[in-house]
DNA sequence: TCCTTGACCATTA
DNA sequence: ATAATGGCCAAGG
């Protein structure tokens, strides 16, 4: 057959484990993201496969900017729905951003690593 | 093909 | 800190 089923495109599915990756209470950017998934200076892929996989039921609300702002308009409703989802699990949320010093993914790494120390 | 559109990013003023 | 700018690149029309 001619795959007729539209599978996803590995570049996608790269991206979609990336995201299913980040650890809960944690939050990371589109362009790290991409990057981990191999794919640097595809930020804004990441951006769309969010919107065109929502039915995927992807940790959407742990993925920001780079510098940890929320990407939606401060008065939209996926604002306001993200915001609250990132409180919901433990992420402060302050004027629309994150501190990615305290929140950021892969500070867990240097969390690990102090640790053995 | 060409053109437009973004849940982006880094740099500069 | 905010805003403009140029760059980026897959999708869709």
């Amino acid at each position: 057959m001619k795959s007729g089923t539209a599978s996803i495109p590995p570049a996608h599915a790269a991206i979609l484990g990336v995201i299913r990756a980040i650890p809960r209470g944690k939050v990371t950017s589109y362009g790290e993201i991409a990057r981990r998934a191999g794919l640097p200076r595809h930020a804004r892929l990441v951006g769309r496969l969010l919107g065109d996989y929502s039915a995927l039921k992807l940790p959407w609300q742990r993925v920001l900017r780079a510098d940890g702002r929320i990407a939606f308009a401060r008065g939209s409703a996926a604002f306001r729905e993200q915001r609250m989802r990132l409180i919901e699990e433990g992420v402060a949320v302050a004027n629309g951003r994150v501190d990615l010093g305290r929140f950021g993914w892969q500070r867990d790494l240097d969390e690990q690593l102090w640790r053995m120390a």
